[in-house]
DNA sequence: ATACATGCAAAATGTTTGCAGACTG
DNA sequence: CAGTCTGCAAACATTTTGCATGTAT
């Protein structure tokens, strides 16, 4: 089987090498935002071989591809995701630094109409919430949260 | 004089050093967003004495009190700003690296909102725009903007 | 006087790179 | 076969820390 972002690598014309198979593959099913730390480790699960360093360069190619997004929630290291689709953002849980993913229309669209008033196209953007659970819970939980702990 | 930043070092009962006084008039009188190095490049103008470590440890203790708050541009290097009474934004020029800060009160009250919806309180966030001088240009610049050169 | 701050240099992180050999297209 | 990728270890850049000494309260 050929993983969603292989898929990706190839039609960007990019050398498929059996690491990068398989850091591919563990990008794609990922449902999380791991770091290289954790990318290397779930890689060298399926060949130990792989070394960090070609984890570092194969995030760093796929970012410059658009294929990955890197975030950073804090704590030092940088943390990648496949490039969604559909733009979404994150709330950190300021206790557990759980990652809350969510999305909203209209928020996207009066930051476009915000840069826009200022002059500029929008790029790109970066945007985490940190809170904290709410005392007066209103609606438990909205949202999928996947589960993540702190760094 | 007593910087502002000093006075609120005060209320928190830190000891004041020279150092610390120093730094924290570095502080109160920058108007952009100094990483640790350009800290300790103006902080040396006063005291030569002073050390890249203490910069570092000052930084880190100010955050930690609220006195201070790090943000990340991008390009590896945190920087900081005093905490701002009102709460505001940045928009990063993706070419010139131009920082341009904004505020917008339905911007704020939509996200804690958003918060909200989630379940939880705002507590702080991070919100980065990049963008790109837009081709048609509607108004010129609105917003204030500090001159401050790519890393 | 006591607790905390500092300078220095060493260490710890996280990330990048030079090189020789290996592999993909 | 040409150009690219990889592993390894060394190099980097930024930030943190241990320790002996100095200083604010």
């Amino acid at each position: 089987m050929e993983s969603r972002i292989e898929r990706l690598c190839i039609e960007r014309r990019l050398k498929m090498t059996g690491q990068r198979r398989i850091i591919a593959r563990v990008l794609s099913e990922a449902e999380d935002h791991p770091d290289v730390e954790e990318l290397y480790r779930r890689a060298s699960a399926f060949d130990a071989r792989i070394s960090i360093a070609t984890v570092y360069r194969t995030v760093r190619l796929l970012e410059e591809k658009g294929i990955l997004e890197r975030r950073d929630f804090g704590g030092g290291r940088a943390r990648y995701e496949a490039t969604a689709h559909g733009h979404h953002y994150h709330l950190i849980d300021a206790d557990s630094g759980r990652v809350i993913e969510f999305t909203d229309p209209a928020l996207e669209a009066m930051l476009h109409a915000l840069a826009g008033r200022l002059g500029f196209d929008l790029v790109s953007m970066r945007l985490e919430l940190f809170g904290r659970r709410a005392a007066t819970g209103p609606g438990e939980a909205a949202g999928h949260a996947d589960a993540e702990g702190r760094r």
